[in-house]
DNA sequence: CGCAATTTTCAACAACTGTTGAAAAGCTGC
DNA sequence: GCAGCTTTTCAACAGTTGTTGAAAATTGCG
């Protein structure tokens, strides 16, 4: 059994073998969802015997959910932090829903800010997820309900009198656009014969903000 | 080899087994995706031999393909009609926005108009589609892009001055929106405590549709 | 070094996968 | 009722799957 967890590597240069293993599951699992890899796959991707994988993490279901938390706290805390610190600038008045979907999407941008594939792929495991009747309700709920009720509360704060049915349809839609942003087909590049790059995260949360503040207003009153 | 394709059946009451096999398919396959459902499976939930499969269709991807196929045509001519009469109706001024994305939607609503689950089904694989980096972006262009450049087309007339780059951005929005709620994964259900019921369309097209609207009035223009 | 604990590989397992060829059953027109 | 189809089942295949126990390699420490 794998036991204190990270007692070796990450000194060196090449990250450990546990790590890599995460690393290339999530690629994968993002690509082609989890019944579309293999262990044998994900092992291969990692240079590393099947085995190690059963090893460090017990059963392929344990791995797939070792991936997804394995970002999930530090994204939580981040646009946790985005919308406290809005919230702190903004005063008594509240902020403006701009600001609070601005808080609520920005943050998913340190996928290119530092230049690392692994968040790209991590993003599309949760658009993934999110989009599957079959993972998406248990699997979201529990790891962000929480976040997405304080951004809730926050819209309902700068939409007074709006009806909580409106508030929650109006936070669907901007989840569905956000969503398919996230999982990053390629689509709309294709679709606009390369005007728009779906992987360009900053241009699609330019044009996502102002349209879902605008959506926001229409249904739920000023 | 098969023949002719349907020479008896769809007579009597009973569906013939070779329906049976792609309603099944149907829904396992928006459940699970390509890759969570094995062919017994499908053959099993149709109480039928998982040879039969195979002889219908070939190898797994061509009953796949063949389950996204079987209603595409209807749909598209649907929502092509659709569009259709209200640019008829609008006359030279042309439809609104709004009266656009109407006709882009509303038809989407026959699976609950006739009852008939197998719709419903549909549409959550085409949600899986359309959300996947892997079939996202061949399978949907080949499919849908004829149908939505003539949507584009219409919104671009009705919003003069609009760049197409920002015109592709909000289809992006738009489209997001309608896949998680074609994907129909319960989630809003449980976030909303209720207020809100993934699997009712009407509902969710009669906020889509002005939300969407005022999004793109917003980014693109008047 | 030498010893213990951890990490990694090797080899193998039973179960399940998609696919196929041949046999059986069902149907249609004579 | 028999001949010529199509449809359906049966039985089996070669390959792959997740998982495991034991052996081997590596590491940390005195």
């Amino acid at each position: 059994m794998p036991a204190k967890r990270n007692t070796k590597a990450s000194s060196k240069g090449s990250t450990s073998k546990r790590d890599r293993i995460l690393d290339v599951a999530e690629k994968l699992f993002a690509e082609h969802g989890y019944d579309g890899v293999t262990l044998r796959q994900i092992a291969s991707g990692a240079r590393v015997d099947v085995a190690l994988a059963s090893y460090h993490f017990g059963k392929k279901l344990d791995l797939f959910n070792a991936v997804f938390e394995r970002r999930s706290a530090y994204l939580n805390e981040a646009r946790h932090e985005a919308l406290r610190r809005v919230q702190e600038e903004a005063g008594s008045a509240g902020p403006t829903v701009e600001q609070i979907i601005e808080a609520f999407l920005r943050p998913l941008e340190l996928a290119q800010e530092t230049g690392d594939d692994g968040w790209r792929h991590y993003l599309a495991l949760v658009a993934y997820i999110n989009n599957s009747p079959y993972w998406g309700r248990r699997m979201m709920s529990k790891m962000f309900d929480s976040l997405v009720n304080e951004f809730i509360d926050a819209l309902r704060n700068a939409l007074p009198g709006a009806s909580d049915t409106d508030l929650y349809w109006c936070y669907h839609n901007m989840s569905g656009a956000l969503t398919l942003t996230l999982a990053d087909t390629g689509r709309i590049d294709a679709l606009s014969g390369g005007l728009c790059c779906s992987s360009d995260f900053e241009a699609a949360y330019d044009h996502m903000i102002p349209f879902m503040a605008a959506g926001f207003r229409k249904i739920c009153g000023t």
